[in-house]
DNA sequence: GCATGATCATGC
DNA sequence: GCATGATCATGC
């Protein structure tokens, strides 16, 4: 035990065992400081401090582990608190910077990332909005790494990534292409770009990350009831499209009703995720963990026999005030965009039944996003200037508009100019939604 | 036939 | 009681 520092720099245990007296205890309460930069304008502050005053380390941004004579990396995350009282990864957590000339060279099981991802000093605690970092109490301390059944799954995403690297498509990397593991932009403003080795065009500088969905998981994985979906022998580096796919296939064909009397389920209205839960073999009061990790939301659509969707697709109804203050990137509806789905498609037959036809994944794509804004400003200036009765039209936005969503016409919100308004909110179009299914199915 | 407005129904 | 997912109804 090194005396001045009160753990063994060169024992993980002691590292560990170091790290989990802060648990139940904020930075307040364990050191002696009076104030650290605020997360707002600092990020990673909260997680420099720990560094720098309680394992009072130097800060290094080198690509060295922060214990490196044990080569263990600290990483610290922020969960808050929904208002059903669970707790949530606030963020992605970042692991290391992706280097676009060095990591085409490289081989995933001898990657920079899973040296940075093999053995992890995890440090959670509880962000909330109205109070001093100093402080925020922390509620996990624990050693972690990537579990073994994720990374197949975790590899699919490195090599989805990498694989544009490869084509010189760099530029065109998203969060959105991959599952667990994501390549988020990182810089200090939007301008900044790195060069490529296999294009001329500059790149966004991108980090890995495992998504907010995969954080919050793992951290309540433990909690709450979740349960794998079971592989077969063959089906054990099949990813997760890969593996749902193979296992809705035996059921295209079957209707919805088929389905449920086939589960014993009666009707209900979460039938399709209730669907989902049985053709994976998860249990129906169980959570499935993939999809919880991947931050997916099953999604029954119908089409018709055209292959255009029945309906279009709802968000819940906005807070009039919220719209017309919230620039787009804070507000909820910006927030419903980053949700990746799984579109279970029931298609028309010529008999006029709809039978289950397919599966995908969907995200909306990065690209699509400015179109969506270009929906919310409408309806935040029809708010700001009297005109909250007045929607978007699905004719005057290629992806989204505004609609009413309540009870009856008598249900309303409270508006800015307006008086009680319907309650109103943001849907995809049909025929946006046609095109992508169209564009997801190849 | 489609866009838009309106409403139903389940489950928390 | 209300949010949410799903669907119906009307009028252009």
């Amino acid at each position: 035990m090194t005396e001045n520092l009160g753990y063994n720099p060169d024992d993980a245990d002691s590292i560990v065992e170091y790290a989990r007296k802060l648990v139940g205890h904020s930075l307040r309460e364990v050191l002696d400081i009076k104030v650290i930069q605020s997360p707002k304008q600092r990020r990673g502050s909260w997680g420099n401090a720990v560094e720098e005053y309680y394992f009072k380390y130097d800060l290094n941004s080198d690509s060295n582990p922060d214990f490196a004579q044990v080569g263990m990396e600290l990483k610290t995350t922020p969960l808050k608190e929904s208002t059903q009282g669970k707790f949530a990864a606030k963020e992605r957590l970042v692991l290391t910077m992706i280097n676009y000339m060095d990591v085409v060279r490289e081989d995933f099981e001898h990657s920079h990332l899973l040296q940075k991802a093999n053995d992890v000093l995890l440090i959670s605690y509880l962000w909330r909005s109205d109070e001093d970092p100093l402080d925020y109490k922390v509620l996990v301390a624990d050693r972690w790494h990537i579990p073994s059944e994720d990374i197949p799954q975790i590899k699919k995403d490195w090599e989805t990534v990498v694989q544009k690297v490869r084509e010189g498509r760099a530029h065109e990397i998203s969060g959105s292409d991959t599952m667990y593991l994501e390549a988020c932009t990182k810089a200090a403003d939007s301008t900044v770009r790195r060069p490529q080795p296999f294009s001329d065009i500059p790149a966004k500088p991108r980090a890995w990350a495992l998504k907010a969905s995969y954080m919050t998981a793992v951290q309540s994985g433990l909690l709450e009831k979740m349960q794998h979906i079971q592989r077969a022998a063959g089906e054990k580096d099949l990813d997760l499209l890969a593996l749902v796919r193979n296992r809705f296939e035996p059921f295209f064909g079957l209707t919805e009703e088929e389905l449920a009397r086939q589960f014993g389920m009666g009707r209900s209205k979460n039938l399709c995720a209730r669907i989902t839960r049985g053709i994976l073999g998860v249990e129906d009061d169980a959570k499935i963990e993939e999809f919880e990790k991947a931050g997916i939301k099953p999604k029954t659509i119908r089409l018709q026999a055209n292959g255009r969707p029945k309906e279009a697709m709802s968000f819940p109804a906005f807070d009039y005030f919220q719209v017309a203050e919230q620039p787009f990137e804070d507000s909820d509806f910006y927030g419903y965009l980053q949700q990746k789905y799984l579109f279970v498609l029931y298609r028309e037959d010529s008999d006029g039944a709809y039978r289950l036809s397919d599966v995908c994944f969907w995200q909306m794509p990065d690209n699509d996003m400015e179109e969506a804004e270009r929906c919310y400003l409408q309806m935040q200036n029809n708010i700001r200037t009297g005109h909250a009765d007045v929607s978007v039209r699905s004719t005057e936005n290629r992806c989204c508009h505004v609609r009413p969503h309540g009870q009856n016409s008598q249900d309303t919100n409270p508006t800015p100019h307006n008086g009680d308004v319907v309650k109103k909110c943001f849907w995809f179009n049909q025929g946006y939604l046609q095109d992508e299914i169209a564009k997801a199915l190849g």
